[in-house]
DNA sequence: TTAATTTCTTAACCCAAGTCAACGAAAAGG
DNA sequence: CCTTTTCGTTGACTTGGGTTAAGAAATTAA
């Protein structure tokens, strides 16, 4: 499952025998079962995720109602407010397949950090991409229509409308299922 | 103008007189009309900006229409995709008001911390900061209604309230000015 | 396989925001 | 100062998404 790991990095920097064997000392990766719930709203993230099998998603539940703001598959580190701010999460993290997920904690970053510096700069890169995504993210919620949205997922990650339930899609997208029912009605034609 | 920057770095850390003096000497620091068009839809950023004095918004233009994604105001670093990416970018940064600027590019930002090594980890937690930021602002646009949004604004930044036109202001909320209107009509009662 | 449960679709009706148009208020320019 | 433009509000009408409810389709469990 480390080669995961090594392609992920591999995409900033070439690694050496010497310091591959350091990440994978220092990684741990767990298995989880669909429906595991990684992090519940109110705890504090001391542990941050990086998907190396299956799908994760992060979800409000506002009055009683869940509200899908991403998922997180394949090669994907998975953002966490609380993990960087260490006040209670306001949302969930939730495995929606069964999935394997390595898993580090602050503690484990520094030390890893420590041995390998040059990983330093990839996660200012990885961050910086990170934050350049997510306004993208935003601004074509800002911009598109709830149909262009789903268009655009449609090119970008159809993968997503395959592996995952319309109803959470749906609520990815910020509309009812009825609603989404809907606008496929309206593109098939 | 130096003092706020160095308010916004402490911050983050104590800076002693040596590290003051080569940032000053690091910063560039201009001023901008009202109007003035920082980065154009198209142009490769090779700039940065952290706003000192004034008002900086960024805007896509979508078939002729202007839809506003954000304000930065005074101690705010503008963030700016196209920067990241070295794509060219899909939006533009323009001067709401006169304006006073530090700009960075990569050189120089490079030079300067090589000069005060410690500033790394201060870019780090920044850019954290403004991922976790990016992120909570995005779970709101999804999250919350119209009117809502407003209110959140209303309590969260009133300033913005008084010194931004309302026809911007109703773009940021992705709405029309007419429908701003009304909401502003329905919150009176 | 069948039964139970979950997910998806459709229809009828409602409402918030969009559109178009008009008009008054405020700012900007001369 | 008055004129011109820009900005904000209001009204009438349209529209896309929400709501409720029911049934069909697809999964899952027995």
């Amino acid at each position: 499952m480390d080669n995961i790991v090594f392609d992920f990095l591999s995409d900033y920097l070439k690694i050496s025998e010497e310091e591959m064997e350091n990440i994978s000392q220092q990684n741990v990766i767990k298995s989880f079962k669909k429906g595991t719930v990684l992090l519940s709203e109110g705890e504090i993230a001391n542990e941050c995720y990086f998907v190396l099998k299956g799908c994760v998603y992060s979800y409000y539940v506002m009055e009683g109602e869940v509200k899908v703001t991403e998922f997180y598959t394949e090669k994907q580190p998975v953002t966490n407010v609380s993990y960087t701010t260490k006040k209670p999460s306001e949302y969930y993290l939730e495995c929606l397949e069964d999935s394997i997920i390595a898993i580090s904690t602050s503690e484990r970053s520094k030390e890893l950090l420590s041995k390998v510096p040059r990983l330093s700069d990839v996660s200012t890169i990885v961050l910086g991409d990170q934050l350049a995504n997510q306004q993208m993210k935003y601004d074509d919620f800002i911009i598109l229509s709830a149909e262009k949205r789903y268009q655009k997922l449609q090119e970008k990650s159809p993968d997503l409308l395959n592996r995952i339930p319309q109803y959470l899609i749906a609520s990815y997208l910020g509309i009812k299922p009825e609603s989404l029912s809907r606008i496929r009605k309206r593109l098939v034609k």
